[in-house]
RNA sequence: GGCCCCAUCGUCUAGAGGCCAAGGACAUCGCCCUCUCACGGCGAAAACCCGGGUUCGAAUCCCGGUGGGGUCACCA
C-alpha cells in the first residue's frame, strides 16, 4: 500500500445541512490527503431521492469551502472518476449487480414487503432475530426466476450472505473488529426500483474509484462487513477503513439542532470564523499533542495521523470553540476586522455607508482598540455601534444610578468645560483634564471616569475611556455630555 | 433485546508496564494589573468507572461487570 496513491473521499446525502460531525470526517480527510499527498474526493450519495435535494447540495458545497476544505475531484471540478455524484452513476451499479448475479454471488429476491413484514414480525414474537436468508428464492434456479421477471413480477438483488464464518474489519483505529457471518441477513444490493442502496453504491463506487482509505463516522462501523463481502465477491482489495467516532452533545447525544447550534452554516451565522471552526474540530478527538492548540490548516495536516485519532466519541464544546475563536479574532490585523465590520455596521443601522467608507482609518483604530474583547463576530454592531450617530439613548435607571450622585451632578459641568476648551483632543490632554479636576476636588478619578464612560458611550463597559473619547471625536462627547447635562435636570433631588 | 464500539479532571486530551504522589488546554474559583470590561500574569480546586487476574511493579496488558454510544430497512 505504501506505493499506491493515496485517494480518501468524503460523501456526504445531501439531505439536509452539514452537521459538525460531518465536517469533521470531511476534515480528517482532507488532512490525511494533504498530509500524505493524496486525492480528496467529495461525492454526492443522493440515491435517496426522496430525501434528497439540490439545495443541499449546494449548502454542502458553500459549507465546505467556507471553512476552507477544496477537493481535487468531485462536483464542479470534475476528475477522471466523473461523475461525482450516484444518481448519475447508475449503469455502473447496475452492471455489477449483473457481475454479481452471474457469479451466483447474489440472487434474485421476490418476497413481498408484506412477506418479510410478516417474517421479522414471527421472528419478534419467537424471540429469534430477524434475520432473512432469502427462503426459497435464495438458491431458485435461474431459468424460474427469469420467467418470474418476465411475468412482471417485482424484485429486489440480494447479497448471498455466508451463513458462516466470520469478516474482519482491520480498523485502522480500533484494530480488527471481527463479526460472526451468521449475524448478517442476505442484505438488499438493488432495489425493486432498479436503484441501489447505500452500501453497495457506496462499494461500487469506492472500489472504481480507487479509494485506499476510507475514512467516515464509526455509525458505519456495522455497515463495514458487508461492504467488505461485497468488494470480495467483486474481486476487488480491500481499502483501509477508519471509523472515526460521532460527535457528541453536552448530554452526550449525538449533537443535533437540539443543541444549538449544529451546522456549519448556524456557526457562520453566530460570528465564529472558518479558520477557529476548522482549528477547533480538527482537535477534538484527534490525538494531537496537547501542548499547543492553535494550528493552521497546513500545520494540522503536517501533524496528522489518523492511527492516533481518538477512538471514544467527543462532547462537543462550545466555550472552548468560543476561546479558539477569540485568539482567531485578536490574529486578524485591525484592517482585516473592519473589513468585516463595514457591513455589518451598515447592516445594522449603525452607521450608513456612506459614512463608514469615508473614514475607513478611524474604523480600523476602533478595531483595533476592540479586538479583544470580542468573543464573536456577531458582537461587533453592539460594541462598535457607538463610535457612529450622535445622541444616545441610555438605559434610565443606570442613567440614575451613574448622575444621581451629588458629585457627578456638582462637577459635571466643569468637566464639559473643561473637555470644550482643551486645545488639542488627545488621549493625553482628555485624561489630564479628567484626573486634575478629580485630583482638585480631592476624589479619585473613577468618580469621574464611569459617569463620564457612561455619558459617552451609552455602556458601563469599553475600552479605556481617554483613548474610546479621542476615538469618539471632541463633537459627538460633547453634544453626548450636554444631552446628559440636560436630562440630569429631570432628575429627583441628589443623594449624597 | 442481538451484534459492535468506547471508558483518565465538568469538557477535549497527554500517558503506549516503572520517568505519574497523573501533565496541558477550555471552563470554574481566588489574587495581581487596572477607570469598567477584556487581555495578560500568578495560584487553587478537579480525573485513571468497579472487581478480579498477569507482573517485582498497571492509568497502561487480560477477563468479567457497570455505564455510555452506534447499528439492526427495498434510509444513508
Amino acid at each position: 500500500m505504501e506505493n499506491e496513491k493515496i485517494r480518501v473521499r468524503y460523501a456526504p446525502s445531501p439531505t439536509g445541512m452539514l452537521h459538525v460531525g460531518g465536517v469533521r470526517t470531511a476534515l480528517f480527510n482532507w488532512l490525511f490527503a494533504r498530509k500524505n499527498g493524496g486525492v480528496f474526493i467529495v461525492r454526492i450519495e443522493d440515491t435517496d431521492l426522496e430525501r434528497s435535494t439540490e439545495e443541499s447540495v449546494e449548502q454542502l458545497k458553500r459549507s465546505l469551502r467556507w471553512i476552507g476544505l477544496d477537493w481535487d475531484e468531485g462536483p464542479e471540478v470534475d476528475g477522471p472518476h466523473a461523475p461525482y455524484r450516484q444518481t448519475e452513476r447508475m449503469e455502473l451499479y447496475r452492471q455489477a449487480a449483473q457481475r454479481l448475479l452471474g457469479s451466483g454471488a447474489a440472487y434474485y429476491d421476490f418476497a413481498t414487503p408484506e412477506e418479510l413484514k410478516a417474517f421479522r414480525e414471527r421472528a419478534q414474537a419467537e424471540k429469534r432475530q430477524p434475520i432473512y436468508r432469502g427462503g426459497e428464492y435464495r438458491d431458485m434456479d435461474p431459468e424460474q426466476a427469469r420467467q418470474k421477471i418476465e411475468a412482471g413480477e417485482a424484485y429486489t438483488v440480494r447479497f448471498k450472505t455466508p451463513r458462516e464464518g466470520q469478516t474482519v474489519v482491520e480498523d485502522v483505529i480500533r484494530g480488527p473488529v471481527t463479526f460472526d457471518n451468521a449475524n448478517l441477513e442476505d442484505f438488499v444490493l438493488m432495489k425493486s426500483s432498479n436503484t441501489p442502496t447505500y452500501n453497495f453504491a457506496a462499494t461500487v463506487d469506492d472500489a472504481e474509484m480507487e479509494i485506499s482509505h476510507v475514512i467516515r463516522g464509526d455509525d458505519h462501523l456495522s455497515n463495514t462487513p458487508r461492504q467488505i463481502l461485497i468488494y470480495n465477491a467483486l474481486g476487488h482489495e480491500l481499502p483501509a477503513f477508519a471509523h472515526v467516532p460521532q460527535v457528541l452533545g453536552p448530554d452526550k447525544k449525538k449533537l443535533s439542532k437540539r443543541h444549538g447550534a449544529a451546522s456549519v452554516e448556524d456557526f457562520a451565522a453566530q460570528g465564529i470564523l472558518p479558520e477557529a471552526l476548522f482549528n477547533y474540530l480538527a482537535l477534538l478527538g484527534a490525538g494531537y499533542a496537547a501542548d499547543e492548540e492553535i494550528f493552521a490548516p497546513e500545520e494540522l495536516a503536517e501533524r496528522f495521523r489518523i492511527d492516533r485519532v481518538s477512538g471514544n466519541p467527543a462532547v462537543f464544546d462550545e466555550s472552548k470553540l468560543l476561546s479558539i475563536n477569540q485568539v482567531y479574532i485578536r490574529r486578524k490585523s485591525p484592517e482585516e476586522l473592519s473589513l468585516i465590520a463595514a457591513p455589518m455596521l451598515a447592516e445594522s443601522g449603525a452607521a450608513t455607508p456612506e459614512e463608514l467608507e469615508r473614514d475607513m482609518p478611524r474604523l480600523t483604530k476602533i478595531m483595533e482598540l476592540l479586538k479583544e474583547r470580542i468573543g464573536r463576530l456577531t458582537e461587533i454592531p453592539d460594541s462598535v455601534g457607538y463610535f457612529y450617530g450622535g445622541k444616545l439613548d441610555y438605559d434610565e435607571e443606570e442613567f440614575e444610578k451613574q448622575f444621581g450622585k451629588e458629585f457627578v451632578r456638582e462637577h459635571f459641568p466643569g468637566l464639559h468645560e473643561r473637555l470644550q476648551t482643551l486645545p488639542e483632543w488627545t488621549e493625553e490632554a482628555i485624561e489630564e483634564a479628567v484626573r486634575s479636576l478629580a485630583a482638585e476636588k480631592e476624589k479619585g478619578a473613577r468618580h469621574l471616569i464611569h459617569p463620564l464612560r457612561f455619558a459617552t458611550t451609552g455602556r458601563t463597559v469599553s475600552a479605556g475611556l481617554f483613548e474610546t473619547m479621542a476615538l469618539l471625536g471632541r463633537e459627538r462627547c460633547l453634544l453626548r455630555i450636554e444631552d446628559v447635562l440636560e436630562k440630569m435636570q429631570r432628575l429627583p433631588k441628589p443623594v449624597s
